[in-house]
DNA sequence: GATTAGCACTCTCACTCTAAGAGTGCCAAC
DNA sequence: GTTGGCACTCTTAGAGTGAGAGTGCTAATC
């Protein structure tokens, strides 16, 4: 894209109005709210000229300019400076991250709040990818005949658990037995080495008959793959009906039915952090912008995730979705200002 | 309230026919519809009579007239009847609720899932209410040093767990003997016995020193109390945008908002629960209706909940936030049979 | 070649006006 | 107590209008 410097700063300017006063913007109005040392007829040239790019679209044909999607694009990508938050909005932040927590589950839906409250948006984030976390401890507990409890601990300072059935007969002890054998072969694996081959030959050598082990073997398997599966929190769907992009209830209606669907908003995400890792972005955050989000409804919105680190290996996405006609600089400082303290806190479990 | 039999029918099928058509109701479309053998000015004195009586009221000079809260109240209390649902909306809803689950609380959100899937409404559920279950086993595992999780088995067939903090030089084996101490001494109490003191005596002559043990005993003890803290499961918020009732943005504003505040409709929902009780109700529902609910925004609203039974002593709440003009009789009937057969499901956990 | 002033043209938006339609309340008669 | 009749009220949809904002084009100017 070579945009002379002139025609660069009309697009920041027509980004930067229409976000403030969602109007399309004018050439008469540009003129009038900054100081181009042109006519207008000169920046309407530039402007057909923008438009004629794809950068900017006209609603109808009196009216002035939005920033098409492209348009947003180029601002995000390359016109737009990102200024560090002002220490009182740091502050506010950090007031918020409550750091008293004692679970890393807890902590990261604080953060999620956190990032909804500063930015008046839906906030979202993952839980941690635990795959390549490993096994610290793994016990099972009898609860009752024919019921345990599998409680494992892994090295990202996470602990699981889950509750399984079991073969009535079996008794404390050869419980005691098997878990002990499945965490002494098994600590220190990472969770996605751990298969049901694995589990089944670690508890191989206990003096258990073979169908009833084979049926723990089998529920303690289940409750190591249950452990890496992936949680989505949601959070401030509802901030999106007090924004003037959202007035028209269909908009809204097909925004908050995706939005309902939490497996597949956090399908997309992973693909998301998937494709920023394939392109080797060095970004601190991933955007997208309104038809680049491939999730229904979500047209008139951008989507920011940034990555947060639990471990060098084990790390999540926290993020925002907002509309596309927001103040990127400032929401990308503000989840990039979140996650860097979700991080700082994250130190305390590892 | 003493209507005659005509009055009655007339409220009844102003309500009916609010409810289908979502228009007001006119004294001509009534004698259209239903086979009252008056003629329309006779209706239009009776409905005067209604509008007096406060049962109905017209939205302007011409329009017909609409059932208010009082009218929707005598409807629900004398004049609908309920009836059962068809065998073959009975499977429907059997084939939503999971019976492979292994957690009282999937089985819940599994229910409350169910719900709001065949009323098209938001449901709601709360976890079942603790306080009378009595402690079954309580274990505390040392995950690091400083660090330990209390697993907690209580009679109502329910697991929770709590990460704490514990001195850092306490080691595993101190730390056995202060759990069985505690598990010894307060197995077969009720949750709401359990009071500081009473912890703090269980690990009496543990030979662990006093300083030491009594932060381990305290947090224990904010362990048990936080395991029969309420949550509240709430779904299908984006529904109430595909109901006309909520056209307006800002009345489905004001209401999503409400309902995103997840702890105080729990505190609502535990507050009609607890006047049903005082008022010895024995309906297998409760009903808010319009005003009569106290939470902001959800004056257009009725809030129906049924209380579901884990034990004897042990219950929670399921049930419904719709649109006042909703199929009383209908929905009541799915709280019901959703109600009932969690109820059935529940046996399998105690 | 870039910039500008001027102007005709287009489209939206807010307003007003109007007629149709639905429903009521009341009165006098049955 | 019930009914037919009728004047009255209020909403809603549609049509028409003028103001306002903005554009694109042309011809002149720097």
């Amino acid at each position: 894209m070579q945009l002379d410097n002139r025609k660069k700063e009309v697009l920041h300017a027509i980004v930067d109005d229409y976000v403030s006063t969602n109007e399309p913007v004018g050439s008469k109005s540009l003129i009038e709210r900054h100081s181009f040392n042109v006519s207008s007829a000169t920046l309407r040239n530039d402007m057909a000229e923008l438009e004629h790019l794809g950068l900017i679209e006209k609603p109808h044909t009196s009216a002035g300019r939005i920033p098409s999607d492209k348009g947003y694009r180029e601002y995000v990508n390359s016109l737009m400076t990102i200024e560090e938050l002002t220490p009182r909005e740091q502050l506010e932040i950090e007031k918020r991250i409550d750091s008293s927590v004692d679970e890393v589950t807890d902590l990261i839906k604080n953060a999620t709040h956190t990032l909804s409250e500063t930015t008046g948006f839906v906030s979202l984030a993952m839980s941690p990818r635990l795959k390549k976390s490993f096994l610290k401890q793994l016990k099972i507990l009898m609860i009752e005949p024919g019921k345990a409890l599998v409680v494992m601990v892994l090295s990202a300072g996470v602990v699981k658990d889950k509750v399984v059935r079991i073969p009535n007969f079996l008794n404390d002890e050869q419980i005691m037995k098997i878990s002990g054998a499945i965490e002494k072969h098994l600590t220190g694996k990472p969770l996605d080495e751990i298969t049901l081959v694995t589990v089944e030959s670690a508890g191989k050598n206990t003096d258990v008959p073979e169908p009833l082990l084979k049926q723990v073997l089998y529920e303690a398997y289940a409750a190591i793959k249950q452990a890496d599966e992936l949680n989505i929190y949601l959070e401030g769907e509802h901030r999106m009906l007090s924004l003037p992009d959202f007035s028209s209830l269909g908009r809204a209606r097909d925004l908050l039915g995706t939005l309902s669907d939490s497996g597949m908003v956090a399908g997309y995400v992973n693909e998301m952090e998937n494709a920023a890792r394939e392109l080797g972005n060095d970004d601190s955050y991933m955007i997208r912008i309104g038809q680049e989000i491939t999730l229904e409804g979500l047209d008139d919105c951008s989507f920011i995730t940034a990555t947060y680190n639990l471990t060098d290996s084990v790390s999540g996405n926290i993020g925002v979705i907002g509309p596309k006609r927001m103040l990127y600089s400032k929401v990308i400082s503000q989840i990039d200002f979140v996650k860097k303290k979700l991080n700082e806190e994250m130190k305390r479990f590892t």
